[in-house]
DNA sequence: TGTCGACCATGACAGTTGTCATCGGATCGG
DNA sequence: CCGATCCGATGACAACTGTCATGGTCGACA
């Protein structure tokens, strides 16, 4: 029997995938949880064998639960499952210690699959996606120049940006630069887009 | 027997629902289909009580298609289920003919409910949701202030915009400017996320 | 018929943004 | 120790953006 948690903040997608895994006459759906801070807590009390992260989630996000976990609960195993295929979601992952990265487009037939190879300790990552996280390669950005991309999301001004980062305008207009051009991007927010869509925010 | 059809892009999701509700003994899953053009043919050859359609979906979008649905079967009752409760989306579903409005925080138990209620010729909607569409209201955009600020959605610049939507550059700025105004925004990208939030896009 | 609003366009203006050169300090590896 | 890199900052410049005034066309409506 092996023993499951499913964590992801969407109820009806919880329930559903819940029911679907509940068919397989080997696993047990031991605890759902909504948040990533509620994670860790319930792997102590539950001891799954594996648990189903989704990347994005309130509170602490799927990746940074797999930490967790991976620290508290060496033997319960981690399968990511998100909506987006990101590249750098994948690398963050599995250097997280994930044993798996599922995206949501994948067939459903195939979960069970991968929950059990997991759960052998075998790693499971799509194939397809495993190759764009080898060709778009890792972050090109500085870590100031991500933080300060990362409050230039929502499209606020030079000035609201540098409140929020705590550096001067200038310093936030040469990051920005900065990021533009290692994106290849001809602006700021196609910049944010580009770097969004990598998986580097 | 409650026949009813999935269309939902994310295969893990539209598998796992079709388990949720498979679980029910007055249901039947007839038919599952991964894109809004999908649906009619779809719809025409099996002939669903009930169909449960995604907004966010490749080719149609789930709104436009419940429309088609209505007009080509009116007997079959639509039910919408979305990932994001934008008031403008309650809208424009209801408008298109839509019986029903489910976001996909809610409850997996209370799926069910809100299926057997469509399919009982009621109205399904989530009361804080039909709150904010109240408050909220239409979208003030006209309809080319609504073209470019989609065309503008990518960050694009604007000559860029001009040329996609055929318009002067000058214009361009003056409908962007507009747009500004009536969202509040204080940006051209605050301007796109307010809009996106409230489904007026 | 006159008025109104949406639509397209132009020109002008101030403010913002992206780029570049340049400086100083900190850190790290050879 | 030296070079490389990141970090923070400033100033200057060109380009882009947001706003406003103005003017014209068109269809809806009283």
């Amino acid at each position: 029997m092996i023993r499951l948690l499913l964590a992801d903040d969407q109820a009806l997608v919880r329930g559903a995938l819940s029911a679907l895994l509940g068919l397989e006459p080997d696993f047990e759906v031991v605890a759902e949880v909504a948040s990533g801070t509620d994670v860790v807590p319930a792997v102590l009390e539950h001891r799954p064998d594996v648990a189903l992260l989704d990347v994005e989630m309130p509170g602490l996000d799927g990746i940074s639960a797999a930490a967790e976990v991976r620290r508290v609960a060496p033997a319960t195993r981690v399968l990511i499952v998100t909506t987006f295929g990101r590249p750098g979601f994948l690398r963050r992952a599995m250097q997280s210690g994930a044993d798996g990265f599922v995206v949501k487009d994948t067939p459903a037939a195939q979960l069970a699959d991968a929950v059990r190879r997991v759960h052998q300790g075998l790693r499971v990552v799509d194939p397809a996606l495993a190759m764009d996280s080898l060709t778009i390669g890792d972050s090109p950005l500085t870590e100031r120049e991500t933080d300060v991309l990362r409050a230039a999301t929502d499209g606020a001004a030079v000035a609201v940006i540098a409140g929020r980062v705590h550096l001067s305008p200038g310093t936030v207009r040469n990051h920005l630069s900065s990021a533009i051009g290692k994106t290849g991007a001809a602006n700021r927010s196609e910049a944010v887009r580009i770097a969004t869509s990598h998986g580097w925010l």
